[in-house]
DNA sequence: AGCACGCCGACT
DNA sequence: GTCGGCGTGCTC
């Protein structure tokens, strides 16, 4: 091998430790330094290091030791951490992610950190002010918040004792301990002067004590006790415990219907570890579903409990990972990003509704959470559990497969049955919102003085074109997405690319009469108010949630009964429970339907069937109703008659015929840049290279695109995508690090690889 | 990602 | 004659 000088006089001194570091920058190699011998114990795995890199200075996380190297060896200039701010063991699930989503290392490691920790760039110095800080033990970055605290001075007497208030908070000072000011203002009401007094007598002395920025800390939890749990409950937590007292790893679908009572099985799981001085990590999808959660953990356990998601300030994320990486915290409650947190003798990781798309991440690295837990709790042999009343059909596939044990929870906790659904064929009355056995359903809800949900996937006044008689919807034929009737224009645009067409007067399919269709939820509430005009409605959609607290406020009208009809998209179908809701319509599926990609059956049956579990009042099932254009669909037979095994055996037959997951593996290509035309012939180019490749390599794989994509989504940058599908996940992911280490993107073009992605469009 | 070097157009 | 455009190449 060509060993350079310099490899060889580093090799000559012995005596010189080497180092392996990942710098956070879109580089895929690693780098080595030299560590000089006054460093040389504190440059330890895990910890930061300050090195020069090219003609700059960057941060680089210290990988390990390395024998030897080719290069050139540098010095390193400093280390920053005074504490490993990750293990070996999580640095093996960090490099396995690289490896995986073909992403830097460093650029990982420095997505798992918390923010806080990172250096703030400019202004003012990040340098903690000198003498009111303690010595810290993770250095760099966010202040780390300080109180002042007094205690009693041992030893301590003077002349005369101090009478009055002083004397109180003496004798309390007495009883031992360290009290912040504001705890001794609690007990003893404005005490400053006398604590003064005391202070300037020498009686007490104050220090600063370390104070952690509690997202909780106005919030008194009561205590709760366990709930009994019925059959069903109890076999998947003897399920559950027996591969927790094995300390193995166990992938567990905890497949129960809404309010079969999942969580509780997770409490009970969880409590068990606890006294083992095991921990848990629970990922929930959304930041909103956070608190609820939070609320449950905290009433149940007086262990630290621990919240990581986007939603917390800087100062709190940093806080609550300084927590957990202590040791300090044995729960760790959050959204996607909480798979990193520091947790050691993980015993469970919790995926709750683990359909859920929001564990993907869609920017930088693009992990999947859901995935990873899988990856984490295999290499801590901890168990998994992924809970879902609508899994995702891999997911239902690995578990008829006997890859994942199934913990079936047919029964809602309080015996109401399953709601069935019924559908309104909406083929017959074009243009109407509202059908007549939805409208005479709604007639009697309100007459029963029962609440009412009106779900319509989103999209402000979106108006497409059907056809009567063949039921087609018009298509972009390079984007195969709906097109978008725009009035002023009298076109039909494609919102994805530059394509339009005029509006047809006939279906270009079968000369059929053709309606321009489409609602949105505006219209729906100025339809509703001509049909009812006594009823209280209410509309919940990004348009009227976008400032701060309507989003609650609309909530609360609805559940203190002060909204008859609510309106809603997306974001009432998850979520928060509506206990008065008697009667759900959705009203147009066909939105979610007709979204060209291949899980689009799979949404459609899961958003059915999240709504039909969210309609009923104590032991009354609700009633639901789907209006649709294409009736006869599956997706919409099987979950409105909630024959949820029957949709997922003809969904794995469709996915199996047309070779789509869990039969095929996808990747895509995402290709940005400024310049549409640029991006565009790159994608291109970037195609037949893959091509050239695949043919080198003989793989059987499919290349999909190049597509584009929406802009704006991504603030004037022009996006394609190349879609990959193989059979065979190796050959797909050796075709990929091959491709990307012989691609080189132009300037101005910013390539990204998204593994098994979870959007298609 | 930065930050260099490098080779061609309009300016004091 | 230089200042500056951003093309491409490297960072232990």
């Amino acid at each position: 091998m060509k060993c350079r000088l310099n490899g060889a006089e580093a090799m000559s001194n012995p005596l010189s430790i080497i180092i392996e570091v990942a710098v956070p920058l879109p580089l895929d190699s690693t780098f080595h330094y030299r560590v000089p011998a006054s460093l040389a114990r504190q440059a330890e795995l895990g910890r930061r290091v300050l090195v020069p890199f090219g003609k700059r200075k960057v941060t680089a996380y210290v990988l390990g030791h390395a024998a030897t190297s080719e290069h050139q060896l540098v010095d390193i200039l400093d280390v920053l951490d005074e504490q490993p701010l990750f293990t070996p063991q999580e640095l093996k699930f960090y490099r396995w992610a690289a490896a995986y989503y073909l992403h830097p290392l460093g650029e990982i490691l420095k997505a798992a950190l918390p923010a806080g920790i990172n250096q703030q760039s400019g202004r003012k110095g990040a340098a903690v002010t000198p003498g009111t800080a303690p010595a810290e033990l993770l250095t760099g970055g966010q202040r780390i918040k300080t109180e002042t605290v007094y205690r009693l001075t041992p030893g301590a007497t003077v002349e005369r004792s101090p009478r009055g208030k002083a004397a109180l908070l003496l004798d309390h000072f007495r009883t031992g301990g360290e009290y912040s000011a504001t705890e001794l203002r609690r007990l003893f009401a404005d005490c400053t002067a006398p604590l003064r007094r005391l202070a300037e007598l020498g009686l007490v002395h104050s220090r600063q004590r370390e104070v952690y920025r509690d997202p909780f800390k106005d919030v008194i939890f009561d205590r709760d006790a366990p709930l009994p749990l019925n059959p069903e409950q109890s076999a998947a937590l003897h399920q559950i415990s027996d591969a927790m007292a094995a300390g193995r790893f166990q992938p567990f679908l905890l497949f129960g219907v809404t309010g079969s009572g999942k969580t509780e099985v997770y409490l009970q799981a969880i409590a068990q570890l606890l006294p083992l001085g095991k921990t848990a990590l629970v990922l929930v999808p959304e930041i909103a579903l956070t608190p609820q959660l939070v609320n449950r953990f905290k009433r149940r356990f007086d262990c630290g409990i621990a919240v990581l998601h986007s939603g917390l300030s800087t100062g709190e994320r940093y806080d609550e990972w300084r927590r957990i990486r202590r040791g300090e915290v044995s729960i760790v409650i959050g959204a996607r990003s909480a798979i990193f947190a520091p947790l050691e003798r993980l015993g469970i990781i919790v995926v709750d509704e683990e359909h859920e798309g929001s564990y993907k991440q869609n920017e930088g690295f693009r992990y999947n959470a859901r995935d990873l837990a899988l990856v984490r709790g295999k290499m801590a042999h901890a168990c998994v559990v992924l809970g879902s009343a609508t899994p995702q059909v891999t997911t239902w596939h690995a578990a008829h497969a006997g890859q994942v044990t199934v913990l079936p929870l047919p029964h809602r906790v309080n015996g109401q049955p399953l709601p069935r659904a019924e559908i309104i064929d909406m083929r017959q009355r074009r243009g109407e919102l509202i059908m007549p056995p939805l409208a005479a359903a709604l007639t009697d809800n309100l007459a029963a003085g029962g609440q009412s949900l009106l779900f319509l996937n989103r999209r402000g006044f979106a108006t497409w074109l059907t056809c009567a008689e063949c039921g087609q919807v018009l298509r972009c034929p390079n984007c195969a997405v709906t097109l978008t009737y725009h009035q002023r224009r009298n076109r039909h645009c494609c919102h994805y690319c530059d394509y339009s067409i005029p509006a047809p007067s006939v279906c270009p399919a079968c000369n059929g009469p053709v309606t321009h269709f489409g609602i949105g939820t505006e219209q729906v509430e100025a339809r509703l108010r001509e049909l009812f005009p006594a009823a209280r409605i209410d509309r919940m959609d990004r348009d009227t949630t976008s400032g701060k607290g309507s989003h609650s406020r609309i909530l609360q009208r609805v559940a203190e009964r002060q909204t008859d009809i609510l309106i809603g998209t997306q974001m009432v179908a998850k979520g928060h429970d509506f206990p008065g809701i008697t009667l759900v319509g959705i009203l147009s599926v066909e939105s979610t339907l007709n979204i060209p990609d291949f899980r689009s059956a799979e949404r459609t049956f899961q958003l059915i069937t999240q709504l039909m579990g969210r309609a009923g009042r104590g032991s009354e099932p609700g009633k639901v109703m789907v209006q649709s254009l294409n009736p006869e669909h599956y997706a919409l037979t099987f979950s409105c008659g909630s024959e949820i095994d029957g949709f997922y055996r003809c969904e794995v037959d469709f996915r199996r015929e047309a070779g789509y997951p869990p039969f095929a593996f996808l990747a895509a290509l995402y290709l940005t840049g400024t310049a549409g035309e640029a991006v565009e012939r790159e994608a291109r180019l970037a195609a037949d290279k893959l091509l050239a490749v695949r043919r080198r390599a003989g793989t059987r794989l499919e290349i999909l695109g190049p597509a584009p994509a929406p802009l704006a989504k991504l603030r004037g940058r022009f996006r394609w995508q190349i879609l990959l599908k193989s059979r065979n996940r190796t050959e797909l992911h050796h075709l990929l690090v091959d491709f990307r280490s012989a691609y080189l993107a132009p300037a101005g073009i910013r390539l990204q690889i998204d593994v098994d992605p979870a959007d298609l469009m």
